[in-house]
DNA sequence: ATGAAAGCGCTAACAC
DNA sequence: GTGTTAGCGCTTTCAT
């Protein structure tokens, strides 16, 4: 019965129906669906139109809504590659959870790093009119700002504009790179080797100078002996076995977590075993490897959901900034079994 | 100067700013906007107004557009975990390219499995009167329909209802569980066993089904002995390498590619070799894990990009279907090298 | 070939 | 307390 009439089946029902069936004006029916405050509804007009509602099914059309207010809910996200990691999907969800909690709905565009895409996407966003535009990446990189987003209000999250001209939100590599040795520090060790990226990028130089950081913290003296470069990936890690060994580091500060995976392997195929032989710290928190491998990978967290949260919270102006400088977002340790005792048990 | 009269600075430009501008009236704007065939217009008015338009950085509201024509540009995604795999992502990315063809925007709501949620971003979606809905799960499973997502089309994806009354769009699991089976026989592998899930689920009952039918078609004796249970995951692998040993199989079909990988790391330390002394296929492709274990995993792919486009297609109406079966997608082979020597080099 | 005007579903003055 | 009315930005007859 309610669903026979709605806008499935048959003529949508709108707010003059449910006018006519409570037997009231249409003012009257819009002033209890958003209970205005001082609209005095009398108790029995009111209960009309609830059941009236309810009887017909109705739902407000938010479209209409928003062509009279002016403004609508919509929060565009422009992503360069949603599905490659489950880190977009970290992003989306995060700022769809505070999206969500402000009244707002996202509008989600995969652009694959196309140009063209890109710009239809943003066209489409901005047709829509939405309250805002959060364009994000994959990884942590400067992104030229597509000229349209500046036709409303837009940050960038995971990446940030080289001109230093926009509002970004970035993860905190440098204190990431801290923490991860800092992790290591506190376990005793004084020779400790990092294995970095081969290629420049935020990440790239920020964990190293968090790296920095936390041994000149500690009093260590810098070797650039253990600083080890390798590929992003499993194979990296696996190749950098003969190098790290050769450096008689003890403990090592993997650039992410599948090289400490690629690392696992080639430290086990040499019968060596992790944390006694060597303790090591990855970063990331790849859900699927840390938490798998043997033993369970500690490592430092890529805040990718708090990214997407603290997205939305500066283009709805909740948060303030300053202008000249990136929004920082912090990157916890993930406690696990990977680098020694003095490690909490089962921390997520 | 483009960017200083629209939406964001000062007041909107809508189509009578642009009729002004061009010295025609509001009609001919619309005409030439959408490129109406039988709409004859003087060619001086048509690049007059063409020119305003970029003048003034006119951009059409979509949602006024939608008012007048009753049916917007909406497709609703909602997911019960956007976030956990990226199995998510891509039915999104799939959902969103497909949407895209056709002139669709997705609006994307996560609800983590909450019943409240789910409602709510239902009710949101009906609202802003999406052309349909498309319901989807992170893995595979009956899923009972939310009441009001009959108020719309819509279709479920890599979910079905128990009732099985509702279009839905799954990954052909016993196709799968065949083809990773076919790929042992053909190696030439006699002796196969599986390693299934603990749990029924679509995945556990389908790919075991599979396995079954390829042996048949092979003329291979099925013997229970061969089939192994194991938590969906790295433990569950390494903890099944006593129980594959024991059974003298040759070969292995894993429920996953965790599973896999748990189990590349029990042989590897019982000093056993892949594919040498057995060989390994995978199920998921969950790329991270499977193209860089050593040696890479010969897996079977669960399509969820193409998922995602399926059920796209299914609520435009632009793919035809059965009432009263679930649409199947094909689970295709991606072959690497944990099965010897008859794979063709890197694919995939 | 182009303009006037009605109306999509809704909100917000302003009457009564 | 409740109804009337004027738009919000746009499409679409129907005139001219």
């Amino acid at each position: 019965m309610t669903s026979e009439n709605n806008q499935h089946t048959g003529h949508p029902v709108t707010m003059r129906d449910v006018a006519e069936a409570a037997g009231v004006s249409i003012a009257t029916v819009s002033l209890v669906i958003n209970e205005k405050k001082n609209a005095r509804i009398g108790d029995d007009a009111r209960k009309r139109v609830r059941e009236a509602i309810k009887e017909l099914g109705y739902r407000p059309n938010a479209l209409a809504k928003t062509l009279v207010s002016g403004s609508s809910k919509f929060i565009g996200l422009v992503a360069d590659a949603i599905a490659t990691t489950p880190f977009a999907g970290q992003i989306i969800h995060g700022a769809q959870d505070e999206a969500w909690r402000h009244g707002y709905v996202l509008l989600v565009a995969n652009t694959d790093g196309n140009q063209d895409a890109e710009r239809e996407a943003i066209a489409m966003m901005l047709e829509h009119k939405v309250r805002g535009i959060l364009y994000s990446t994959w990884f942590h990189r400067a992104a030229e700002v597509p000229e349209a987003l500046r036709e409303t209000d837009f940050v960038l999250v995971d990446c940030f504009s080289p001109q230093n001209d926009a509002v970004a939100v970035v993860p905190d590599e440098v204190q990431g790179g801290r923490t991860a040795t800092q992790l290591l520090i506190d376990n005793g060790h004084r020779r400790i080797a990092i294995i970095n990226t081969t290629t420049p990028s935020p990440a790239h130089e920020g964990r190293l100078l968090g790296y920095r950081q936390a041994l000149e913290a500690a009093g260590i003296a810098f070797d650039p002996e253990l600083v080890l470069d390798a590929a992003p990936e499993q194979e990296g890690g696996y190749d950098a076995v003969d190098a790290l060994l050769a450096s008689h580091a003890t403990a090592v500060f993997c650039h992410n977590d599948r090289v400490a995976m690629g690392l696992y392997d080639g430290l086990r195929r040499r019968g060596l075993s992790i944390p006694e032989d060597m303790a090591v710290v990855g970063f990331d928190n790849q859900e699927v490897i840390a938490a798998h491998l043997r033993p369970p990978l500690t490592t430092v967290a890529l805040p990718h959901y708090e990214l997407g949260v603290k997205g939305v919270r500066l283009l709805l102006g909740l948060d303030d900034h300053r202008d000249d400088e990136l929004v920082t977002v912090e990157c916890p340790p993930v406690l696990r079994a990977s680098i020694g005792e003095r490690e909490p048990a089962g921390t997520r």
